[in-house]
DNA sequence: TGCCTAGTTGCAAATCATTCTCAACTAGAA
DNA sequence: TTCTAGTTGAGAATGATTTGCAACTAGGCA
């Protein structure tokens, strides 16, 4: 639990005012244990002030990115909506399933090998990457047959093809 | 240059229609030498055909999208409009220049490679990945002091920090 | 400690890519 | 040629996010 001292102190780092209405949405994103989107932190929002608006909610999202405090991210498949959540997290990627719409949080070294070496074979400097898996988790994909040989490896069963 | 019937036959065996209307957008896909979106497929379209409409065209890319004619991605910074490219080109991935808007088309074997362990690792089936890179260019990057320490690696430069 | 102003807020309206509705049309199997 | 499930055009609808504007306020400064 974070004291609101703390919080206010994180947003005057990084030069924003600590007002109310940003302190009740970082709060919310340090507390949160899934990836939120404007409505819900919205909603999650008013209950402590009723009379926060979403715009700002939307702003103070905004802000926050701005500042590397708060990441956001899409999920597959609804691309449309942006979910996010506080960076002090491990370098993770988000996995989401198209059967149940469950969200696996996966490590790996690779991706970010994988941009060195591109940094270098291309001379560039990455800042940001977005990336999001979709697919169907160990629940699901067994049922879907038409996927029998991507998760044939992990399972040995027999199969033709 | 595709003849028209090679790609009446692409469509055909696809399961879909041999349109005028689809063969045209899947024409403008094929030549097409950078990624569009549907307003400028749209606008291509119109030039051979000034009654093709905006949502037959989106309507369109969703059908070849389904059946893995085209792909739909994303740039970074810019994840609310959607570009297509054709199915044929070999795995890459795309790089946005956050300066002066380039797109660079990059090739790693380190991301199919991540996603087969983390396929073992949680025994899931992976469908569909989504990933976009952005950053600055060889050209646009050397003029941002604050990120010289990520191309020094490739260019050797004295700096202190 | 109170003042001042650049930065914030709430509200409602605007944006804008994409999807949908529906009546008219048509590709392609029979 | 006929028939019908699938497709089209036009415009309206959708819905997440942004914006304009007038009222408010955090926090630096006197």
């Amino acid at each position: 639990m974070q004291t609101k001292q703390y919080l206010r102190q994180q947003l005057n780092e990084h030069g924003l005012r600590a007002t109310p209405q940003r302190l009740i949405v970082l709060q919310i994103l340090e507390q949160a244990e899934r990836h939120l989107d404007a409505e819900t932190i919205s909603q999650i929002a008013n209950i402590h002030d009723p009379y926060i608006s979403l715009a700002t909610v939307y702003r103070t999202l905004n802000k926050l990115k701005d500042v590397d405090l708060v990441s956001q991210l899409y999920f597959a498949r609804d691309h449309k909506r942006e979910y996010y959540e506080k960076v002090d997290k491990a370098e993770h990627y988000h996995f989401t399933c198209l059967t149940c719409g469950k969200v696996i949080e996966m490590q790996t070294k690779r991706i970010n090998q994988a941009k060195d070496e591109l940094a270098g074979e291309h001379g560039v400097a990455f800042s940001h990457t977005c990336m999001c898996f979709e697919g169907y988790c160990p629940d699901c994909a067994p049922k879907r047959s038409d996927l029998i040989h991507t998760i044939t490896s992990q399972h040995t069963l027999n199969h033709e093809h």
